[in-house]
DNA sequence: CGTTGCGTTGAATAAGGTCAAATAGAGTGG
DNA sequence: CCACTCTATTTGACCTTATTCAACGCAACG
């Protein structure tokens, strides 16, 4: 975030695609046209190119050109829309939803910064959820074609995709455990301890964050009601383990958050 | 199952795999030898080839070449094990669990032929689930560095694994939406109706079938305890909607049951 | 023929959902 | 800057649902 880096110096390295650079160019496009550059964003420990060498590197840069901007409330693809590409975040913030033929919604996932979203649709090739951003937001565009492309003469791209595939499933494996025998209290712990742990692989700040959704978004989430949510933050205020102000979140106790996860047998 | 295929009579193409023929060949070994063929599988429509041309075929038969019996009870592999290979089911029924570190363990999807296990291992180099044969079963072992580079000199199977993984994704993501938002009743419906079309995929019939897990296993799947799944059995058996004689199940009114996932907006 | 594991059923209990009312902020227009 | 509105959130009272605890039935098996 603090740290400046050296112009381009090379047709090769474009300029830093950096936030601030873009805004200016494409105030108010929807698509940017500026060049998005894997080897020089500060996401690719997290992102997509997460464990690709340096040369690799260079070639995705080609591969990820696009950039999109979608404005808070806006939808980055819904459940129908023919699939075309996969989208990682550069800034700000995300839930997919999965919505029910009945009518039901449910927040399948939130997004942050440098993470692939649309994996969902690469085998119907429709997607399957609704991307809807909480905050403004930006997204690099991956056209999947040339992903695959790229990837068959790319071994270790190949191989870094297949891994950000499966996390995925791994993560959602994580979800169904949380859903199915968790109760209210240590869902929202682990939640917490989630989100936490995400921010500071960004470098933010894992005891204090804001959050971009609202109870009833973190409800659907955990398969609970905003008030039990709303309940849930009341208890954990109550017990000193964190201070809950509308959306400002500071963990005060993270060895007791912790407890709270996985404490029923513990009684 | 009652076809009869004739002998092979190239050396690429090996004896047709067949369960039989390998029975009689390692009725005690743990490891089969026998040849594995994808190009003759009748599983190959719902299998990780779906979808590749004859060419592509017989150059997946070279890949899968060894098969590995597991006796019911017994595990194919434990989370923590690491991770070399993928294993697709020929024969048989497995339940893969997540185990959590306080001693919970939870049912994450029951598998049966045709589906491919581990591939929540790709990401970590080491599984995260426990694979454990319901019945006496086979699977073919896809060494996976070895898919990893086929998949690189084919497009086709590149493009079939994603999709793969990816509808892996999705299933998980519907197992969430049940978890975070169905009651038990629709649960188990929705279990019902979920088992009754992939046995109809598999050329059995969709109305009458055995169950090959406990009322407890499938509790902890869609997150009930084993009385609310007996429960359940006992008030669709009461409505007529299917017949429960322990493991085996007859499905009486299909539109019936149908209606009862999402019903709760009817009410 | 008792043992063992699995399944069913009933009654009591607890967890979370529902409904309703009060409150707090954020944003808006005067 | 203030009043107003709208929405999100909190909290309480009550209700529904699923869990817990316990007893019993049934089938397979040695």
């Amino acid at each position: 975030m603090g740290t400046t880096r050296l112009a381009a110096v090379t047709p090769i390295h474009r300029a830093p695609a950096l936030h601030a650079a873009c805004v200016s160019a494409s105030a108010n496009t929807n698509v940017a046209k500026c060049p998005t550059n894997c080897s020089t964003c500060n996401l690719h420990e997290v992102c997509l190119p997460c464990g690709l060498s340096g040369l690799e590197l260079e070639r995705l840069d080609n591969l990820v050109y696009t950039r999109k901007r979608i404005k808070r409330g806006e939808s980055l693809y819904q459940a129908g829309d023919p699939f075309k590409s996969l989208y990682a975040i550069r800034s700000g913030f995300f839930k997919t939803c999965i919505l029910h033929d009945d009518g039901r919604e449910q927040v399948a996932a939130f997004h942050m910064a440098g993470e692939i979203m649309g994996m969902d649709g690469i085998g119907t090739e429709h997607h399957n959820l609704n991307a809807v951003a909480l905050e403004d937001s930006e997204v690099c565009v991956i056209v999947f074609a040339s992903l695959e492309q790229a990837s068959s003469e790319m071994r270790g791209l190949q191989h870094a995709f297949n891994k950000v595939m499966s996390r995925e499933i791994v993560r959602n494996q994580g979800v169904m455990m949380l859903l199915g025998t968790m109760r209210a209290e240590e869902r929202l712990a682990m939640f917490l301890l989630n989100l936490s742990q995400r921010f500071m692989a960004r470098g933010y700040s894992p005891l204090e964050f804001h959050l971009r959704m609202t109870r009833d978004e973190i409800g659907s989430y955990l398969g609970l009601k905003l008030e039990t949510v709303s309940r849930a933050f009341s208890s954990f205020q109550q017990g000193g383990l964190v201070s809950v102000q509308q959306k400002h979140i500071r963990i005060l106790d993270m060895p007791g958050l912790k407890r709270m996860v996985g404490q029923h047998l513990a009684n």
